[in-house]
DNA sequence: TGAGTTTATCATATGAATATGCTAAATCCA
DNA sequence: TGGATTTAGCATATTCATATGATAAACTCA
């Protein structure tokens, strides 16, 4: 699996918040409505949207008329972004192995063949916005 | 990171057989040495080994003159066969986000973005051998 | 102001991956 | 045969991601 657990929860919440501000403009969305719409533990979700809160990517508001925003356009957000922002790291690009020491210098076997490919998965999640993944028609 | 940690444990060993198998023909390789080669803890490496053996990928032996042996030509046994025996699922295709739900008819919102690279993921494990990855001359 | 609402934070629980240690079974060889 | 060696298997420990629950802090609005 590319992405953890938790990194889902955070793509899929911001994702929604990128629908919801489409609809809604900058009204922001309470923890409540999130966790019931992509059907995750809400303590936990609360948890990691403060993360994101916190890495700049969300902003928050408390109190009535209190939840979650985007902190800026959907299309400036990528998928990099929110991951890096709730799991470290966000690919191990040096090593397919997981060799702590694996360096241009005394390279893991894999290292030549891995490269290329980590190459396209990282361009993909650095390319790839919120913009991107919103829905657009079709059924929610 | 594309690998648990066990999975890299699989490779690295495996890779390490292949290696031995160059220079000693089918002579099995002690659990002691494969873990000391790669730096992995020798009791967990005896259970991922055996993982591999009820696979198929490799052959045990026990005794004096015992130890682990690659069950086919290097060349025959793919990453995608290796990091399957001993993690499930290998690579979830279906869904970058993780929903269980995620199907053609409801697709999530990465669904199209990530199938053209789920795919290269999938081939890169799938035929990647062990011949590929085994060093070639250099330092060990 | 003060009651109600919502996020922030902390403390703790749970579960799965990772790791360790011991005993059993198989094999070799003197 | 019997002792030594090595894998197989089991039982348990540790660690970390995930999850839960309770309290504190901030905010709104009547």
């Amino acid at each position: 699996m590319l992405l953890s657990q938790t990194g889902s929860y955070a793509m899929r919440a911001a994702i929604h918040l990128a629908e919801r501000a489409e609809e809604d403009g900058a009204e922001p969305v309470r923890v409540g409505e999130i966790a019931e719409s992509i059907g995750v533990p809400r303590n936990y979700l609360s948890k990691v949207l403060n993360q994101l809160v916190r890495a700049g990517v969300l902003s928050s508001e408390r109190g009535p008329r209190g939840g979650f925003a985007l902190a800026m356009p959907a299309d400036e957000i990528s998928m990099a972004r929110i991951v890096e922002s709730v799991e470290t790291p966000l690919l191990d690009r040096r090593c397919l192995l997981g060799r702590p020491e694996c360096t241009d210098a005394d390279p893991c076997a894999a290292h030549p063949h891995w490269q290329a490919l980590a190459d396209r998965i990282t361009s993909f999640l650095e390319e790839t916005t919120l913009a991107d993944l919103r829905r657009t028609g079709g059924k929610r």
